[in-house]
DNA sequence: GTTTGATTGTTAGTAACCTTTACTAACGAA
DNA sequence: TTCGTTAGTAAAGGTTACTAACAATCAAAC
């Protein structure tokens, strides 16, 4: 053991050869043993999942995709069908040597799922979905100055209402909510709805005995983007509207950060030539540049088409140098953007893809795809139904 | 379902109705169905774990720690001590009601791990460690104007001398090597080394028949950090040399990127200010701010003491910019440079951590802890350990 | 029209795994 | 000495997934 090894060489050369402090960190989280019963329901969630992707499998084809032989599949879809998550659709018709194929599908019309979308301006929107995530019904609530205890009361009637009106059993509740937003689903802090620390989750779970999630609400909308928008597994996406947030999405999985408060790019200083005074007290965040009402503001008082849509690419430019350094620490693949598509869609879109492109190392794939999102005004709804599939079937 | 809902309310509006695309993406990856077996070897894991972390445990304690019965515990242990992996200390000598224990620990001292860094300047430099890091010995050869198939000749013969030299079983060989490298260990890309599409990983193992596993440099130091440094969950570690490279930890997970390529840092563009003109061709890169060489022409050109701290202060500034959004982004709660301590310990890191506080959002736990790495000039080579045992043990 | 080969899904039996229950060994305290 | 506690082992049992074998069914070849 060389004590204290000799510089050679002029690299990088701070002392000690390091004597490991015994302070170790895992990667497998504790407690996490495989008893034969954990044994099988992963592998139920994995028939799930095949089934969930392709309708219309055979046994046999689960087998084959699944790795396990087609004695265990039959019995874990028996299972399946006992609890009503698969049902039987029929033989197969196209016409092949052999024994004619049963078909299974989930049963995706058998459950719903209610999801909520508390981040517009003064109003919660909901809806009642299948297991696919399509749309069954809405409904929405005004909450003009309504904050608080009060706020929570709104959400919670608007549950109510979407429970009662939902066709099939409620598979659960997904809720995106504006603010910082811990994995125990308290909101740690929304400002725009006077909530700090309002442990939102547990407060609507006791009420409605549903099994209730809520996150960030462009963190589900990442979600969303992965799971219905063919997002990449590695990518961002950033929701512009009253703020900034964003949602990253990096091998594949939600980012949720050291204080659960991942994607809060809005309050990020851009650039290195000042700008306009943010409501944070900092001056040049990606907000003044880029928030939907800065960006009216400054449409209105344009006064002939160039200008505008030279304000249009300043602020996609800004929004480009604040994702640059993001793209290129974490190579992302993919860059969308969701708001308004009048405002995001044309030349603010363009500019921040050929910033970034700009800004990063050219890799030899041509940077990101920078695009918008097509999941449109639902796409923080779709996000939060994804929550509650994946944390009750295990699905995605 | 709505086909085209009515807006409503200012909020984000960009429109349809998502009807979502059969295309899934999944977070559990194909073909990882538990067998039996397969159970099995993840709970001789968490055994492994347990003792790694903390040596000195009995079967029982291992069975409280695990959440395993005694029994199938002492059936790991037997199978784990058959295989040479685990060793009995004796008995535990506090005196305490029941039966003395009998004390096991990992066979710290039975294996070796052989590491290298290629990433100094014409130098390769190898440790022969034990299971805990501890390094037991060292090799290094000198590789002026060495490129291409040579530079993996001298790996090779480097890396013969080393397992020559081990005193135990060598357990496995990681490799921390500049440039872009793939999942397989392929290096895509060392423009240093003159390597494009080389399959280190392939050739190594081939030749001397270990398990190898190449990687950044940056990320298995960023590994190194998190293992034996104790970088917390999501963290960043930079790596200050002759370029600029950084490794990312995110939830506890090294980050790969969309193609191989995370942590790539060094050419993104800091700031909207201009800068220097930078080797790969754009101007005011992050290198051209921070790179060593450059740093240290800029000192000595420096004329009196004040001059060269603002010198280090504005790299360590530049650094802080190009951080900021990627700090904001993740949420990181942990920033760690590696490099000369000389050079970046004093003013630079204090400007650094300055900046990135002022330039991001001050959330409550005041931005993230900014610090020097611990671990000096061993955290390559450490990180490639890391490898190893991960791959090889499942540790970590 | 019959045979052949292929495919599906089920039944029966087996091996692997973890658990429960029960036991022995070993020790401190009363 | 007795009691209570802790460590480790042994035997039996239940769950899980596997292999082997088979019936049902159909297309295609003969």
């Amino acid at each position: 053991m060389t004590p204290q090894g000799t510089r050679q060489g002029p690299g990088l050369a701070t002392e000690r050869t390091a004597p490991p402090t015994r302070r170790f960190a895992s990667v497998v989280r504790a407690g996490s043993r495989v008893t034969p019963e954990r044994a099988r329901s992963h592998n139920r969630v994995l028939v799930l999942q095949e089934l969930y992707r392709s309708e219309g499998l055979s046994r046999a084809d689960l087998a084959r995709a699944v790795g396990l032989t087609r004695v265990t599949i039959s019995d874990l879809v028996a299972d399946l069908i006992e609890d009503g998550l698969v049902i039987e659709l029929g033989l197969r018709a196209d016409a092949r040597p052999g024994k004619p194929a049963t078909l299974l599908d989930i049963n995706r019309k058998g459950f719903a799922v209610v999801a909520l979308d508390l981040s517009y301006d003064n109003l919660f929107r909901g809806v009642v979905t299948d297991l696919d995530g399509t749309v069954l019904h809405r409904e929405h609530v005004e909450v003009v100055d309504v904050t608080g205890t009060d706020a929570v009361e709104a959400v919670a009637a608007l549950l109510d209402r979407l429970v009662a009106a939902a066709q099939a059993p409620v598979l659960g509740v997904g809720v995106g909510s504006p603010g910082i937003v811990d994995d125990a689903g308290t909101v740690l802090s929304a400002p725009n709805l006077g909530w700090a620390d309002v442990p939102l989750q547990g407060a609507l779970a006791e009420r409605t005995g549903l099994p209730v999630l809520v996150a960030n609400d462009a963190n589900a909308a990442a979600l969303a983007e992965r799971t219905f928008g063919g997002a990449q597994e590695d990518a961002i996406l950033v929701r512009v509207g009253r703020g900034v947030g964003a949602g990253l999405i990096v091998g594949g999985r939600l980012v949720r950060g050291a204080h659960s408060a991942a994607g809060e790019l809005g309050h990020v200083v851009v650039g290195t030539d000042g700008g306009e005074v943010c409501a944070c007290g900092k001056t040049g965040c990606l907000e003044t540049w880029l928030a939907i009402p800065r960006l009216q503001a400054r449409l209105e008082a344009a006064e002939d088409a160039d200008t505008r849509r030279a304000a249009l690419a300043a602020a996609g430019e800004r929004l480009g140098i604040s994702l640059a350094p993001v793209v290129g620490a974490l190579n992302l693949g993919e860059v969308v953007l969701s708001g308004p598509l009048d405002l995001l869609g044309g030349d603010l879109l363009e500019s921040t893809a050929e910033t970034i492109r700009s800004r990063t190392m050219a890799d030899s794939h041509g940077g990101p795809a920078v695009r918008m999102t097509t999941l449109g005004r639902d796409i923080v709804v779709l996000g939060a139904a994804v929550m509650v599939l994946t944390g009750q079937l295990g699905v995605f």
